[in-house]
DNA sequence: TGTACATCAGTGAACGCGCGTTCACTGATGTAC
DNA sequence: TGTACATCAGTGAACGCGCGTTCACTGATGTAC
C-alpha cells in the first residue's frame, strides 16, 4: 500500500471542509468541484478519487458544515447556569458574527431552500442534519427539562418553533439591504425566540 | 409603431409570469432564459427584447412573486371576524398547500438564501417584498390594532417574529425527507406562530 | 541495509453540455400617401 | 380604399465560458527480496 489510508483519509476530510466552507457561503451550484478542490490545494481531476460525484460531496459537505455549527453554538455552554443556556444559544444563533459569516454558521439556514429542491437523498441528509442540532439543543437546556422532554414528546414541539424563529430570522437578516433593518429583524427574533423558550416552559420557569 | 406597447407589455408579463413560477420552484440557477422563454411560448433569442439581463428578470419575477404570494394569503381574509384573521394568515402560510407548491407560494421562503449570496440590487429587491408582505400583513390585522401599530413601531416586532416563523417553519418542512416529520413541523410552527401572535397582541386579545 | 517493484493519490488535458448573451434576419403590424 | 414602407418583436444559429466528469499519466510511497 503506498500512501497510507490515513494520508488519503487527511485529505478527504480537507476537501471535504473546504467544500462545507463554501457550500454555506456560496451554495450549491457556487460550490464548483474545481474551486473546492484548489481550496484544498489540489487539482481539480483528483477529485474522484475521493468521491463518486458531486452530489456525494455536497451530502459529506453538509454533515460537516452541521457538526461543525452545532459545536460552535454549544461551546462552552455548560458552564452558564441551566436557566440561561438556551437564551445564550438563541442569542449566538441570532448575532451578527452568526450572520456576517455564513461560511462558519448553521447550513440549515443557508441551504435549506436548495436542499429542499434536490432528491431524497438530499433530503434526508437535510433531516438528519435538523435532528441533529434539534438534539444539540436539547443538551443546552437543563437536564430536568430535558428528562421532562423525553417523557412528553409534546413538549419537544416548543423546540422546533424557536428553531424555525431562528433559521427564518437570520436567513431574512441576512437577505435584507438595510444593515440598520437587519439588526432591527435579529435583534427582535432574538427576543421572541427567547420569550418563547422561556413560556413554552423549556427554560425551566414555572408555569 | 408595429404592434401595439400593450402587446409588448403583454408579452413581457406572460415572460415574467413563468420566471415567478420556475424561480420558486427551481431557484434562480434553475431558471435558465431559454426554459422560461418556452414556457411563455417563445424563442429564447426574443428575451432581450425585453430584458437587459438575466438578473433584469429575477428582479421583476421576484417582485411578481411577492405581489402574487401577498394576494394568496390575504384573499378574502376581510370577510372573517378580525380577531380569526392573523389565524387564518398563519394557517394558509404553514399549510401543506403552500409547502407542496412553491411555484405558487411566498418567495422571501423559497429565495430568501441565494438573494442573500446576490449584490445590493436583490437584496434590495428583498428587503422591499419583505416589507411589502409585512404591510400585507398589517392590512390584515384589525384595524384598530394596525392603528396602535403605526404609533407605536415597537409592536411592529411581534408581526417580524411571525414572519420569521412562518418563513423558517415552511423552508423547513420542504427541506425534510419524512412527509409525516414535516407535517410536524407545519402542525407545531402554525401553532406556536398563532400563539405568538395572540400574546403579543396583534390579534386583539386582552392582556 | 539496499534495490526493484507494484500501488494508487494526485496531475493536467480533454470531453460534452447547458448556460447567458449576441446578432443577422424575418415577417406581422400600424402609418403615410 | 388600396398600396408601399418603416418599425421592431420575435426567430434561430452561433459565441465563449464554466461546469461535472473522464482518462492516460506520473511519481511518491510501503513492501518484498
Amino acid at each position: 500500500m503506498p500512501y497510507s489510508a490515513e494520508h488519503k483519509a487527511d485529505t478527504r476530510s480537507r476537501i471535504v471542509g473546504a467544500a462545507a466552507d463554501l457550500l454555506r457561503s456560496q451554495g450549491i451550484p457556487g460550490t464548483g468541484v474545481a474551486k473546492v478542490m484548489k481550496h484544498a490545494g489540489l487539482t481539480h481531476g483528483g477529485f474522484y478519487a475521493h468521491f463518486k460525484s458531486k452530489d456525494d460531496l455536497v451530502a459529506a459537505a453538509f454533515e460537516e458544515a452541521v457538526i461543525d455549527a452545532g459545536k460552535k453554538l454549544t461551546e462552552g455552554l455548560q458552564e452558564i447556569e441551566g436557566q440561561e443556556r438556551l437564551a445564550h444559544y438563541i442569542g449566538r444563533y441570532l448575532s451578527r458574527i452568526h450572520r456576517d459569516n455564513p461560511e462558519l454558521g448553521c447550513p440549515l439556514a443557508s441551504l435549506g431552500a436548495e436542499l429542499s429542491r434536490g432528491g431524497p437523498g438530499a433530503k434526508e441528509g437535510f433531516e438528519k442534519g435538523l435532528r441533529r442540532l434539534i438534539l444539540g439543543l436539547d443538551k443546552v437546556l437543563p437536564p430536568e427539562v430535558t428528562a421532562t422532554l423525553n417523557e412528553n414528546m409534546a413538549e419537544d414541539e416548543n423546540v422546533l418553533a424557536v428553531m424555525a424563529m431562528m433559521v427564518g430570522g437570520l436567513m431574512l437578516s441576512r437577505a435584507v439591504a438595510d444593515e440598520d433593518y437587519s439588526d432591527h429583524i435579529l435583534r427582535t427574533t432574538r427576543r421572541a425566540a427567547k420569550k418563547l423558550a422561556e413560556r413554552g416552559g423549556l427554560a425551566g420557569e414555572k408555569r
